[in-house]
DNA sequence: TTTTGTGCAAATTGTTTGCAACACG
DNA sequence: CGTGTTGCAAACAATTTGCACAAAA
C-alpha cells in the first residue's frame, strides 16, 4: 500500500518544484528566472539583489538588476522566496522553503545569527502578552549587538 | 541650604539647554538649527527629515532638506536627538531627552505603539538569555501587527 | 504566434556631499 | 572678522517603471 498523497502547501525546495509552481500560474521558467533560483539554491546566507545580479560569487552568470528585482518579487508572491531587512543596506533574499529561520543582526560587526523560528516564539509570546502586539521577526529581524560585540 | 548641584548627563529638553550644549562644543545655534529643534519640541511623534524641512505641519518655517539632515546628524552626535527606522520609509527623529520610549510599528496599518523602554527590558532579557544577543529596539524597533490588525 | 519576460534607460525615494556665499559669536 | 553653516545642485544607493524587442509555451 502506498502512503496517502498530500499536496504540500509549499513544494520541496527543488528547481523542478519551482518550475511546476510557476507553470501552474501560467508563468514561465525563463533563463533569468532560473539564474535567480540557482543563486538562492547555492547560497548559504541571505543574498542581496545586487549579489544575485552580479552572479552570486560566480555561482551563476550575471544578469540585469531590474530583472532580478522583478523576478524576486514574482517568486516571493508565489511563496518561493522571502526577503528581510537587516538594519541598513539592501534587502536580503532567501528561499522560503529552506528558511524556517529568523535572524539576529549585529549592527556593529554585521554578524548574522540564525535562530529557528520556534526558538523565537517565547519572545513573540512575551511581546504578545505585554503589548497585544504580534511581532514578526521574519521581515524585520531583531537588531542589536552579537555576543562578541556585546561583551566588549 | 541649597541642594547640591549635579550636572545632568543630558540637559533638560529646553531650547536654552540645547543652545548651551551646542555652544559648549563651539557650535552655533543658527536659525536652521533652531527650526529643527522647534519642530521636534512641538512634535508628538517621531518626524521624518522631510516633515521637518517642510515646516512640520506649519509649526516652523520650511527649510532646506540637506541642512535638516546635517543638523539632525549634529544634534544626534551631541545626544540631543535620536532616530529610528520604522519598517520601510524614511528615518524618524525624536528629541533624545524626551524619549525614554521604544516603539512597536505595525507593518499593515502604520500604527505606532510607544512602550517605556523599561517595559521592553523583559523582552531584551529573554533574547539575551536565549541567544546571548543584546537586542536594541531603540534604533530598529519591533515590527509586526498591532492589536487591531493582529485580531482581524 | 501569443503572451510573458528581458535588457536598457530613465524616474523615484531617501540621504549625502561639494562648494561658494553667508552669518553667528 | 573668522570659522561654522547654509542653500543649491549634483552625486549616491536601493528600487521601480516604461518600452520596444526577445523568447517561452
Amino acid at each position: 500500500m502506498s502512503v496517502p498523497h498530500l499536496t504540500p502547501v509549499v513544494e520541496a525546495p527543488t528547481a523542478a518544484a519551482a518550475a511546476r509552481t510557476l507553470r501552474r500560474r501560467g508563468l514561465r521558467l525563463s533563463a533569468a528566472r532560473r539564474v535567480v533560483l540557482t543563486a538562492l539554491f547555492a547560497a548559504d546566507r541571505p543574498l542581496s539583489a545586487e549579489e544575485i545580479a552580479a552572479g552570486a560569487g560566480g555561482a551563476v552568470p550575471p544578469s540585469d538588476l531590474a530583472s532580478v528585482y522583478r523576478n524576486l518579487e514574482t517568486l516571493e508572491a508565489l511563496g518561493l522566496v522571502r526577503h528581510m531587512h537587516l538594519g541598513h543596506g539592501p534587502g536580503r533574499y532567501v528561499l522560503a522553503a529552506r528558511e524556517a529561520r529568523d535572524y539576529l543582526a549585529c549592527e556593529r560587526c554585521g554578524e548574522l545569527l540564525a535562530a529557528d523560528a520556534d526558538d523565537l516564539e517565547p519572545v513573540r509570546a512575551l511581546v504578545r502578552e505585554a503589548f497585544g502586539f504580534e511581532a514578526r521577526f521574519g521581515h524585520f529581524p531583531i537588531v542589536g549587538l552579537c555576543p562578541a560585540c556585546a561583551g566588549s
